[in-house]
DNA sequence: CAATATACTTACCAAAAGGGAAGCACTATC
DNA sequence: GATAGTGCTTCCCTTTTGGTAAGTATATTG
């Protein structure tokens, strides 16, 4: 994948999920596919150059799909894989897990 | 929990479960108490200062806790707490995924 | 009496991650 | 003709993270 050794497989999946914005950008998907912009406006506090940089990391590892519509004003959307779907129920026992914790 | 400003559960629990460390100890620890020595052997990339800072941040954060048998030579076992416990859901699909993912 | 084992801590350093601000290409709109 | 909108990238800097090596206290072992 990236040359780095996975030590289990939680491991190798810490390292799709974890990061500052990974995650985050996966779960924003969980609906379908979305627009640079969007993702923008929805994850606060990510700025520009995190986000395509995480995003163009997440299509490397297979998460996530890149198109290009190819207009000008540019638009490109972003969606998941199969590969990314499958993320989501670890993503929704997260959910519960922090909606728990911080009632706590 | 720690002055950290959360955009949203799953946010929350990235914070628990990511990092290099902290998730990887929080499933070393899903058969019962370990000592020190124990994880350290088991998480082989791991070295002392890692291992002791990471253990007292998931005592801080209500993951884990510590017992010190005030012996000597020293004897000190961790071991999940309920809300440590309750993660554990996450980690079993984390695994699943894992596994599946390192076979495509 | 030297070595070993345990669970740490400390000092120091290197690498990686994260972030701010600006710029770019191009069109449409005012 | 200036401005705004889009999806980026680049430069530069700070913060965080990770790691190595050494040290600490004390009892047991050889």
């Amino acid at each position: 994948m990236n040359g780095a050794i996975y030590y289990c497989p939680v491991d190798l999946t810490l390292s799709v999920v974890g990061g500052r914005w990974q995650g985050l950008i996966v779960w924003a998907l969980r609906g379908g596919p979305k627009r640079f912009s969007e993702l923008k406006r929805e994850l606060v506090a990510v700025n520009d150059k995190m986000l395509s940089q995480t995003l163009k990391l997440l299509v490397e590892q297979g998460i996530v799909t890149r198109t290009d519509f190819q207009s000008v004003p540019p638009k490109v959307e972003y969606n998941l894989t199969e590969n990314g779907r499958q993320l989501l129920v670890i993503f929704e026992k997260m959910e519960a897990w922090g909606t728990h914790y911080s009632e706590a």
